[in-house]
DNA sequence: CTGTGAGTGAAACGTAAGTTTCAAACAAGT
DNA sequence: ACTTGTTTGAAACTTACGTTTCACTCACAG
């Protein structure tokens, strides 16, 4: 075999088994005999299961994250302009896919693994991510903050995660809910238009008014704080 | 011990650890110890991990899934008034809570294990949950379908998963992001709050105008799509 | 009192996992 | 061509898992 492309193949291999598999669930073995290389080579290479978890997330979320990084200086560099969050989660899409040029299966690997980072017990591995990406997502937020400066910052941080949580669980079970989606509705949606599906979904959660508004209803009856709380504007 | 407590204690366990830690990370022996009860009192009760696995669910999605239908009965008697979104996920709010009366952080542990039961690859679960409570599943969408009629029925089927995704992976990560929202912000946000903070923000996406009203923006540039589309309204 | 059957406890079984070992193969510098 | 350091291949090792077995307890019906 040419000079350690038995790396990449090994990350390739292990990238698709664990998105699809999850992390326990996915042996070295399985991994090694998929890439066609050697058991060892992967405690050889990386040193331990626990660190190709992490080099396989860092293949993609390091690009990714100097890509949005890039993104972000571009946009303070003009600081009289400011973007809507349509145009913020834009540029996550964006990046995602300007990052990913493999196949066309590769976002619904990338929001699944990133959803598995948080579901799956990996303690080492929300760690680790923290470490890393924590500054260029803190960085994200406040951006996200100028844009709808109306929501308190720590409903803004909650919203982010239903965000992400949205997105990476359809991505997760997209499989099974395409299926189950064909089977219901008679039609097929690329994972794509699930991806478009989103933006509108998720940009109108984002500047919704804020559900804390008011303290002095923070613990009244859902039913009375329902109705006092408006439908949501255009932030 | 007495008469067979046993399956309740292994069940609390099995619940509680499942919920942290996932199904193939959690063991049959480290349940059983936590439980204080024999290792193979599992497959003595349940015949399997795979079973009691299914028996977790069936815990407290039977109960939850018998009032819920309940509930559906009561307002399908009364055909004149529909109800609006935000009654609807209080619905399912406050089903939930009926249901679990034991622990503050019980709510928690029912939408982690909902989101572990799509992220996790137990084929066998998911098959499992379709048989058992595919229907009343389909009952709810076709209530939420009235109440957001602008919507294509297939949106609505992705909105209502990405509302689960959103619902899902914030209980998943609920301890985690608790603690990082605790360390940025200085404040403390209960679990109810969460949940609280969500239903604005579902809301708002359920009724955001249509991401594929017009097919022929569908194949469109991102940024030319979002130009064309509406704000969120009041659907 | 006694037998019976459900339930428990402790130990073992077979399998599959991550990791380690070590000799062979290879590439590259001298 | 020889040596040196890196990488691979095949096998073994250690550990942990789910499951099974079997002797034992104990409530209770006959």
């Amino acid at each position: 075999m040419a000079q350690s492309e038995t790396v990449e193949r090994i990350l390739d291999a292990a990238e698709q088994l664990f998105a699809e598999k999850g992390f326990a669930e996915t042996s070295l073995r399985l991994i090694t005999s998929k890439a066609g290389v050697n058991l060892a080579a992967v405690n050889y290479h990386f040193g331990s299961k626990k660190a190709l978890i992490q080099a396989v997330f860092s293949r993609f979320l390091g690009p990714f994250c100097v890509s949005l990084e890039r993104e972000l200086d571009k946009r303070e560099a003009k600081p009289d302009k400011k973007d809507s969050l349509e145009e913020l989660l834009e540029i996550l899409v964006e990046q995602a896919l300007a990052v990913k040029p493999r196949s066309g299966d590769d976002l619904s690997i990338f929001m699944r693994l990133l959803g598995l980072s948080f579901s799956q017990s990996q303690g080492h591995l929300r760690r680790y991510l923290e470490d890393m990406y924590g500054k260029v997502f803190r960085r994200y937020m406040h951006r996200v903050h100028e844009a709808a400066p109306s929501i308190p910052p720590i409903e803004l941080f909650w919203r982010v995660h239903f965000m992400l949580g949205a997105a990476a669980f359809s991505m997760s079970g997209i499989k099974a809910l395409r299926a189950i989606a064909e089977n219901d509705f008679g039609a097929r949606t690329s994972i794509e238009q699930v991806m478009r599906m989103m933006i509108p979904f998720l940009a109108a959660g984002m500047r919704a008014d804020s559900g804390v508004v008011d303290s002095s209803l923070a613990h009244a009856h859902p039913i009375a704080r329902r109705n006092a709380l408006a439908m949501p504007a255009k932030g």
